[in-house]
DNA sequence: CGCTGTGTTGAATGCCGTCAACGTCGGTGG
DNA sequence: CCACCGACGTTGACGGCATTCAACACAGCG
């Protein structure tokens, strides 16, 4: 059965396509549920499909040889991953896995010369969705360098909640089931030292929570944390 | 003048073009000169060009609001650095800095789309490299998350012989002048802990050196340290 | 010949990781 | 329904690694 186009017609990704156009590239595709904790694609397996999220949070693990591991990103709703092919590697750098139910189209990778050219604007869009987590990864890079943990977290916890926040009574809530293990997984840090910070913070009165999850009550204390301003 | 073809024509970047492609891309391009410790573009500003780096070697480096710096990457010869244009980025993320006497090619970012549809390969190139750069940073996140400091400067080092090495009696050297503070930016560290690290070495016989000089005279050595398996 | 940038080394402080123990929630199976 | 068990979370004590602070050495250059 044809995937129906109002699937992806709202997406910036897509703007400026005919109902033709979604059509085409949604034939090339597969959609798929994929359960929470279950993994999309595996790190240094053969790169032989791309993805798009519909619905749900996405978790991109890297695994050292030594068991280590680290968040490389959180995927939102409307982004596409494992994208590979755009960058020219045969292996996935990383992991996914399903950090809620998710939904997820699939396209193989020949789809994707396909669609760069018959559309370059989803081509340049991806290229910019590149350059984007490049940024953001120096970016990174840059706060583990010149700040201390607890800046960190602050850091990782606000970007949380930009990407991913929703919006309740108490505040702002991570709208997906996160550890004080994930968080010190972004920050690289421990477990341990997280939910330090964490409890502290709630004190407080700037964060609240419970088990696998996390709401924001004041931003702006966040900010000056994260910024160092503390006062 | 018109440039001459033989600046390109071995480039893997340029690789499978013929005289008259390659004429028609210096035809847009304007060569220049770039004495040591010149900036070539500054972090934020209007990105209004792309560059590919024919001889020397250049710093990327990212300003933080407090003034901390780091060292993004170094560009070898061949590469193309600057390209904004291709991210869709409208500023630079980073300044560039010649960290020797460079000679750089120039090109208006307009000329990028008409490369680009011209000379898809070259793109495609373009787009990996942006690729690679994102697999190195995240490797460096993973770094800084699991490593110890002396573990990083290893990795480090070993990468720039990788990169830029050059083979001299006493063994690999980095050819070009890189200070300890200059490593220390790379690492997320400082330059009295760099210079304790690479003093320990020298005692060991693993490094050689001099002001603003590293000679590896035992890679194998720095490769145990780096993965932490030291006998 | 002094000045500035670079490099080295010692001592002390402190952040945060490690080790350890315990508490709590939620799902599962009898 | 309830007891159990594993995953998740909290908190204290301790110690080590790396930064910070300080002082000095040396080279290149005007």
């Amino acid at each position: 059965m044809a995937l129906d186009r109002s699937l992806i017609a709202g997406l910036p990704t897509f703007q400026g396509l005919g109902d033709r156009d979604l059509d085409a590239i949604l034939s090339l595709a597969r959609a798929s549920h994929v359960a929470r904790d279950a993994e999309i694609f595996a790190q240094d397996a053969a790169a032989e499909q791309f993805h798009l999220l519909l619905s749900g949070h996405v978790r991109v693990v890297r695994t050292t040889p030594a068991g280590d591991q680290v968040i490389a990103r959180y995927i939102n709703e409307g982004e596409f991953f494992g994208i590979a092919v755009a960058m020219g590697r045969s292996t996935y750098p990383a992991s996914a896995v399903a950090a809620a139910d998710c939904v997820v189209l699939t396209w193989p990778n020949r789809a994707w010369a396909e669609i760069q050219a018959r559309f370059p604007a989803v081509g340049a869009g991806a290229y910019r969705t590149i350059g984007e987590r490049l940024q953001e990864t120096q970016e990174r890079v840059v706060e583990m360098s010149t700040q201390q943990v607890e800046q960190r977290i602050a850091s990782a916890v606000l970007r949380l909640v930009r990407q991913s926040g929703r919006k309740t009574g108490e505040g702002i809530e991570i709208d997906f089931p996160i550890t004080r293990q994930d968080i010190a997984e972004m920050t690289g840090t421990t477990l341990h030292t997280v939910s330090r910070v964490l409890s502290a913070w709630e004190e407080q009165g700037i964060v609240g929570g419970g088990r696998q999850k996390v709401v924001v009550t004041d931003p702006h204390a966040l900010l000056l944390i994260a910024e160092n301003r503390r006062p």
